[in-house]
DNA sequence: TTCGTTGCAAAAGGTTTGCATACCA
DNA sequence: TGGTATGCAAACCTTTTGCAACGAA
């Protein structure tokens, strides 16, 4: 059924123009981004790129933890290179977008609590934040006209 | 554009078969319950309502803030009746579905504090928990025989 | 009688998969 | 050359919407 030797083994994986040209495209971004932006993004810099190549890398960068992820509030992922080691938590302004690395410790303190109360293993944790930024509270129109 | 009178008034609404048997299924669901599964339970107790009144109806109580609501994993909403005023943090067993409310007090001022350092305003958290509840951890097998 | 509600069907999204082709190693 | 990656189209799923018919107040 299983080959024990390979059990847990990450797959090699191959290089190629496309993948290549989708982390770049992930880095270059300046925030959380969605699949199709940045397939959108590939294709008007002249890049041609399916919609499923990047879908496919999205996806294996998110098995391999290189990826910080949240949804939007349609459900929509978006996605973030992982800036170092471990997991960071974002504030997202609901308006123009901007996001915020906030420091999370006191959250990931309360996890290990909960996880020990609970007597839960594995417990994995997610949280969103979001609100309206300074700038944008400040101005009532509904666009995002600056960042 | 609008009629000041009216506006911020919540709407009447009718008391309905339809309603009523949503919201019924709703409270008898042991778990969070997605909107196809209430809609199954109906049908196969016999009631026959829309599958898009159900999600018109979950809507509705979102609205009014009479549910709590997280995403699986694929992204689907599951829902469950908001016990008391106030939102609730749950702890989710990623095998079996049992979930626990916890206390969560100290995301709240995490939440609070953040909002203050960044100047953000309307801000909003969510926080999902999940892991392996301490009956699952105890047995190997992926089905969730128990509960 | 009025106007909110229902339910079907269809649309709308985002995401995944089947499969023949292309291409890295 | 062998097996992985690609890309198109189509499938999938959940959720929303258009619209004619229904029914609570």
């Amino acid at each position: 059924m299983h080959d024990p030797s390979t059990v847990g083994l990450p797959r090699p994986w191959r290089a190629t123009r496309q993948r290549a040209a989708v982390l770049r495209s992930l880095r270059d971004a300046a925030d959380f981004t969605s699949a199709r932006e940045l397939h959108e993004a590939l294709t008007a810099g002249g890049t041609r790129v399916g919609l499923t190549t990047v879908y496919r890398t999205l996806r294996m960068l998110e098995r391999e933890g290189r990826v910080d992820i949240v949804r939007d509030r349609t459900g929509e992922r978006l996605y973030r290179p992982r800036p170092t080691d471990g997991h960071r938590h974002y504030l997202v302004c609901r308006r123009c977008g901007l996001s915020l690395a906030v420091a999370a410790e006191a959250v990931e303190r309360w996890a290990d609590d909960v996880a020990t109360d609970t007597h839960f293993s594995a417990v994995e944790h997610t949280v969103e934040l979001s609100g309206i930024c300074e700038q944008c509270g400040a101005r009532p129109d509904r666009d995002a006209s600056h960042q």
